[in-house]
DNA sequence: CGACTATATGCTCAAGTAGTGATAGAATCA
DNA sequence: TGATTCTATCACTACTTGAGCATATAGTCG
């Protein structure tokens, strides 16, 4: 991976970097929805809804277009999902082994 | 993807959105190496490697060791390197498409 | 055209973050 | 123990970012 694309790769993972923004993606995921309905969904207010969006698009993450006076966004590429799942799952994988290493030692006590 | 989950992920895609990290992660990438052999190898200044070694690391992305008087960090769960694939071929898929959409409007050119 | 709706942008503040040089901490070895 | 080496932390600056409010822009409809 050369140094331009180190740069993209790490403008997308900032842009999945946000709690918030994951809860837009994870909005879109069920189909494409207007500013209008991802701000009453995720009961934010509408500018900073927008601005999340705009991230989400310089990053090439989420398509734009018009449907009247809305504009509504979709995901551009599903694989960002896979990309959460791996995360999640070693997030939880992580999380088991310390539970295990904080247990273990009392097995004994049992 | 509940709210907790989603902070912890959020974590990490930040640790892994900055170019310089992505660039220590792939030194690793060939086994684990000390704070000395990454300055060196990313000609970088130390404090600043530190620093973003302990970040790789509080995001969970890294181990760390003692050997002697050096510490050696070492890659914590190879799935990140799934990551970059993944995000790195969406991106060269996505430069592709475009330039086929500048191309293609002047293909009758030819 | 003017009024209305949906969305984007500007602005400001607060918080986070990267880079850098100086310095502190920790382990090894004489 | 003192000197040396390797690493982490502190202090500072500059830059980025997110939230919230006000406002501008773009499209629709009367």
């Amino acid at each position: 991976m050369g140094d331009k694309m180190a740069d993209l790769v790490a403008r997308r993972f900032r842009a999945l970097g946000e709690p918030y923004r994951l809860r837009i993606l994870q909005e879109l995921e069920t189909g494409e929805k207007s500013v209008g309905q991802l701000v009453e969904q995720l009961e934010g207010n509408q500018p900073n809804v927008s601005k999340h969006l705009q991230r989400l698009h310089d990053a090439g993450l989420v398509n734009r277009r018009r449907i009247g006076t809305s504009i509504v966004y979709s995901i551009s590429d599903p694989m960002i999902f896979s990309l959460c799942e791996l995360v999640c799952r070693s997030e939880t994988d992580n999380s088991r082994r310390n539970l295990e290493a904080l247990q273990i030692p009392f097995a004994g006590d049992l």
